[in-house]
DNA sequence: TTGATAATAATCGTTAACGATTTATAACGG
DNA sequence: CCGTTATAAATCGTTAACGATTATTATCAA
């Protein structure tokens, strides 16, 4: 079994409430370090964070409420593993909501933000030539939680950052080869329409972006976990 | 003092979990029977849903996760006031949103889907002429969660049903006369544009709308309470 | 009567403990 | 050796209790 990816993580907490663990997990799952179905048991979660088992149940609660965790009654917490279906309506609502925003950020043109999205792709680049896997990962899905930020609504904003870190579960689960990390110079294109003010083609360019994440993808060979046979097996 | 409006609430319960308590407040929101700034104890709601504490806190929980409740530290659980920044943002979101659902449902034209709408205006109307002023509040935010249903997307549901919940309390502190509810006709407009197929009116006509509840706001006027003069008055 | 101060009560956040259920381990028989 | 059953350990959900903070009431002086 891998070993838990969570431990290395130091006690930097200014924080005394569960925002704290529920960011960590956040990251974790967003790194995939924490793949789906991972047990997240109370006790080891109450030693890595160093907090009582109050506060993490409350931030299981606060991540199952946002469909990263899921709580079985009477058997603990687990990443979630979200079906096909969950993986559409995510897509579905990104597409919709994303594009949306870059429509906005093409008509207002706000030039530091575009500086800085220009600056996460540099970054982004950086990482691909070095190869360093998890930080394209990372900085991959990153770039998506920039362009929330940039708009600049706090709302918009946790929607997103909840459904980017649901992808990195459904590309965690159905992705193939290399598929974790968005198809390259996507990002760019997408902030040259922004940034030329055309509307229409940034919304564009984001869903396709998207459907071309979706398209890699294997919806049907999802590995099975326990869960999974009793229902593909029947219930007795 | 208001009688609390929730301990009318009969105790129908089949789901054991703390979401009952989250939809009893939503509703009580939602139908402005709970103000902004109520305050909810701890005890009070002990006794009202019959539950024991930890259910009640955890629903506050993720009620304050979804900016329905402020969780103010060793002080309790009030009903949010949203700031005018705040309500900008509300409104922004919404409009992004749910001018993509309309888009898309105006691409799709899903007959049925149509038809339940339709019917729900007519519920509306029905309502305005026997002048029930909460049914209409009520039907007047439920409009534009019918029209998320139709959608049929679980997230934009969501996260839809939490900003409607937040415009209630929007309306009820900056809302003038009758700005509680939705602007008649729009409705039936926007989705007479859905039927007809046309994605950018019907776009256009749902931002417009939203628009039209917002202008009637005075974000200026918000009625101070208590928490408001200390910082009109400065700190000491 | 009004305003300040002290004592009381109520509420909140947290920890500890208990039964109930589940999971892991060990003993046993085929 | 493998599968089954029984025991033991661990985990989960819930309740009860404790200190700490806050709100309320009562007391008193001006």
């Amino acid at each position: 079994m891998p070993s838990n990816s969570l431990n290395k993580m130091e006690n930097n907490s200014t924080e005394p409430d569960e925002h704290l663990i529920v960011n960590r997990i956040y990251a974790a799952v967003m790194e995939q370090r924490l793949a789906p179905n991972t047990k997240l048991s109370e006790p080891k979660l109450c030693e890595t964070f160093g907090v009582g088992r109050m506060r993490v149940r409350r931030a299981l609660l606060l991540l199952a409420s946002q469909g990263i965790v899921d709580l079985q009654s009477n058997k603990g917490a687990y990443v979630a593993c979200p079906t096909p279906g969950e993986a559409d309506e995510v897509f579905s609502a990104r597409k919709l909501i994303e594009a949306g925003i870059v429509r906005n950020l093409a008509k207002s043109s706000d030039e530091t933000a575009i500086a800085g999205l220009r600056h996460h792709i540099e970054k982004e680049d950086r990482a691909r030539e070095v190869g360093e896997r998890r930080e394209i990962i990372r900085l991959s899905g990153e770039f998506h939680v920039e362009l929330a930020n940039a708009y600049g609504n706090s709302v918009l904003n946790k929607t997103i950052r909840e459904l980017i870190t649901r992808t990195s579960l459904i590309v965690g689960l159905f992705g193939t080869n290399r598929s974790a990390t968005c198809p390259e110079n996507e990002h760019a294109q997408i902030l040259d329409a922004i940034a030329a003010g055309d509307t229409e083609r940034a919304a564009e360019l984001v869903c396709h972006h998207l459907e071309h994440i979706q398209a890699g993808l294997n919806l049907q060979h999802q590995q099975p976990n326990e869960d999974d046979l009793v229902a593909i097996l029947g219930s007795r």
